[in-house]
DNA sequence: GGTAAAGTGTTCCGC
DNA sequence: ACACTTTACC
């Protein structure tokens, strides 16, 4: 049965990643009845109702290929939307394989990055500078804090990322500073204030953060007539997938878009809705049967994924969720093995547990590749990824620290956007004393300054300072210098191509030399991290095709966007895969280890008084368990270190929501009231021995004690402590450096 | 103005 | 525990 399972995934894994084109009449083969309608449903507006594993992405790429094949529309008049750059990756890729000839004008991508194409078409239109910058939430925050010292207000008080969420959600409502009505809470008149400034901001320096590429798409299309027409008229089909994660903005601006000539397919799964901090709304969903005619429902249900007691445990799990519309998957598949779960004593024990499973596993059956590792927080990777490393087992780690959120990164883009852009006054700000060139915050201070009396960039502050003999001395030489840097880019920009402007960004800036100087590892690595970023405008490039004439602006955009899977695709072919959760959604493993699961990490302690964040706690693990194919794993620490502090964690209520009868649970702690302690795990014991030798369940003597068993240990070296269960007087601890313990 | 030490807060998820 | 910021001193 093991075996039966073993070559059932093997080929499963050999025919998701078809070689060879297939037929339409093939496809439909492969559909059962109720793919076959949603691939092939009429123009019109269609509802899938898609249950985990129920094959939902392969359903829309499909009926896309069916669109084009079968009713021979233009690819240009397709627009499709995902939510995630990753799911945007993967539905490019496969549409190029099933329909073999590029997408032909075809707009696909996720929310945001359609909205950038439309602002960079129509910049003018938008009241927008040709060269405005998207920009990530790091640096809004930034802009915020700039905005509470202007208006005087202490961080203490109101905390800038409060107000940034309060900005973003207005925002993803379609509300603008001043379209919100007046408020007499002092605190709201604030955070109005703040919003206001913010929008004053970002409009005199044509930065544009995420959330505002959504409002200013559907502002445009709202308020331009002649542009909205030309794109009602271009895009006749639709298709959205994980509709139940779009916010308010994101569904009129889809609304605005689609007339009654369209056809609009959406797929959802409100089950699997986890954006709710983001403004998503699953009531889309009804809004959607309501506010479009003549909707087809149609429900996927049957699960290809995953076993039936994986099936079951998130079932069971979901079902204790009030808000639902309702759903059950089933699967045709067998049992297959227990859901593990493991309780460890603590977040390293955890990692090992996983390591060694993983050993096992890849010894026996499977390889890397087929392993996910998932997480609720970025934070706990850390430990996990330094086990791997220690074990030499390859993985790749999805998030995290983004790659284009390093300050290097950021510092290298800022000299790029400086040479593009003179009037960028963000990125003077971030580098005209990185590296060191002995500008301080005073010399700075006088700049900032002329540029508000002169009403001038701080380019032309800079500038002036220089012709008009403002500043002398050391500083106006490191004044110099960077503004020769700077010219010396800005010509080269015109004349050399994308990565060797990169290359000279990095040279002539002095940042390279800056990092490769230092000692340290953390200075090597980021004069790597710098050197890596030629590779990716490299990439970039071959991924951009010779379509775009200002690759310098595209690659800044695509920064912001695409925050970093730097490492992704190349090197890690065959490596486990780590990420949180919510990255993990639209994938799926052989075998899944969903590691902290305690409460207060999962579900997180932020939603523990909120039934509806809780609910979408709960998605969140239907998620994650989801995600397994054959085997689960699920992990929970007794202690975790914390702030630098050890703190008693307790199980997820999520672990207690499975049926017991489909858990195995694997304790590194022996049951020594039995005689055989029962757990299939035990044969692990002699080889995870302490450093000392000695192995939970081996038999031991003491001089004083009697025979025993051991049944845990904690320390190292000197400060070894062994818990032994004595036949005659019951559990002790000992030190092993003063108990005289032998081994039987 | 630059460096080292001391002090501080920090981590939820992602476009 | 660690990274980032403020302070103290060169």
């Amino acid at each position: 049965m093991q075996i039966k399972a073993i070559i059932d995934t093997m080929f499963g894994i050999m025919h998701t990643e078809p070689n060879a084109p297939i037929s339409l009449a093939d496809w439909l083969k492969n559909l059962n009845p109720a793919q076959q309608q949603a691939v092939t449903a009429p123009p019109g507006n269609v509802l899938i109702l898609a249950g985990a594993g129920s094959g939902k992405t392969r359903v829309l790429v499909q009926r896309i290929a069916w669109i084009v094949n079968e009713w021979h529309s233009s690819p240009y008049g397709i627009l499709a939307v995902t939510f995630t750059n990753k799911a945007a990756h993967e539905m490019k890729a496969r549409l190029e394989h099933i329909i073999g000839h590029g997408l032909h004008g075809m707009w696909v991508g996720t929310f945001h990055g359609l909205s950038h194409r439309l602002l960079r078409l129509h910049w003018r239109e938008c009241g927008l500078p040709e060269h405005f910058q998207v920009i990530d939430s790091d640096d809004q925050l930034q802009i915020i804090r700039k905005i509470f010292k202007k208006m005087n207000i202490n961080e203490d008080r109101i905390e800038p990322k409060k107000a940034q969420s309060f900005i973003n959600r207005k925002k993803d409502e379609g509300k603008r500073a001043k379209s919100l009505h007046y408020s007499d809470s002092l605190y709201d008149k604030n955070m109005q204030e703040i919003y206001l400034q913010y929008e004053i901001q970002c409009e005199e320096n044509g930065l544009v953060d995420f959330a505002e590429l959504l409002l200013k798409a559907f502002e445009i299309l709202q308020q331009n007539e002649e542009l909205k027409l030309h794109y009602q008229e271009r895009f006749k089909h639709f298709l959205v997938d994980e509709f139940q994660d779009t916010n308010g903005i994101q569904y009129q601006w889809l609304k605005i878009l689609t007339t009654k000539a369209a056809s609009v397919t959406v797929v959802g799964d409100d089950d699997q809705s986890i954006y709710g901090w983001r403004g998503a709304k699953i009531e889309n969903i009804q809004a959607f049967e309501h506010d479009y005619k003549a909707v087809t429902v149609i429900r996927l249900e049957q699960n290809y994924r995953s076993t039936s007691t994986i099936l079951h445990a998130a079932n069971a799990l979901i079902m204790n969720n009030d808000a639902r519309l309702g759903k059950t998957l089933w699967t045709e598949s067998g049992a297959g093995e227990l859901i593990r779960v493991y309780c460890a004593f603590n977040e390293e024990d955890e990692a090992l547990y996983v390591v060694r499973q993983i050993k096992k596993y890849v010894e026996a059956i499977g390889s890397y590749q087929e392993i996910g590792i998932l997480y609720r927080s970025n934070a706990q990777s850390r430990v996990l990824e330094e086990a791997l490393l220690r074990a030499g087992i390859p993985y790749t780690i999805y998030g995290g620290l983004r790659y284009f959120e390093r300050a290097e990164i950021k510092d290298a883009l800022a000299y790029l956007r400086l040479s593009v852009n003179l009037q960028d006054n963000a990125a003077i700000e971030r580098i005209i004393n990185m590296p060191p060139r002995g500008i301080g915050d005073k010399s700075f201070e006088k700049i900032k300054e002329i540029s508000q009396t002169q009403e001038c960039s701080l380019w032309q502050a800079v500038e002036l300072c220089i012709s008009k003999n403002l500043i002398t001395g050391r500083i106006r030489a490191g004044l110099l210098d960077f503004m020769d840097t700077i010219q010396k880019l800005q010509t080269l920009c015109i004349e050399v191509t994308l990565p060797i402007m990169m290359e000279n960004v990095i040279q002539l800036s002095g940042l390279l030399r800056y990092y490769k100087e230092q000692k340290g590892e953390r200075a090597q690595n980021r004069a790597e991290n710098l050197e890596e970023l030629v590779n990716a405008t490299f990439d970039f490039e071959a991924e951009q095709g010779e379509e775009i004439s200002s690759s310098t602006i595209a690659f800044l955009a695509y920064a912001a966007l695409e925050g970093g899977e730097r490492q992704s695709t190349k090197d890690n072919f065959n490596a486990v895969q780590m990420m949180t959760i919510h990255s993990a959604k639209g994938l799926e493993f052989p075998v899944v280890f969903i590691t902290g699961m305690e409460e207060s990490l999962f579900p997180h302690h932020f939603s523990k008084d909120s039934t509806t964040a809780l609910e979408e706690e709960r998605r969140l693990c239907y998620v994650g368990i989801t995600r397994a194919k054959q085997q689960l794993f699920l992990c929970y620490a007794e202690k975790r270190r914390l702030f630098g502090r050890d703190e008693e964690r307790f199980p997820s209520r999520f672990i207690r929501e499975i049926p017991t009868a489909l858990i195995e649970e694997n304790t590194r702690r022996v049951k020594v009231e039995h005689q055989d302690p029962g757990f299939s795990f035990v044969n692990d014991l002699r080889q995870d021995a302490h450093e000392s030798g000695f192995y939970l369940g081996q038999r031991v003597k003491h001089p004083k004690f009697g025979n025993g068993t051991v049944v845990d240990y904690e320390g190292h070296g000197d400060r070894t402590r062994i818990h032994v269960h004595f036949d005659m007087c019951g559990n002790k601890w000992l030190a092993l450096s003063f108990a005289k313990l032998e081994a039987v």
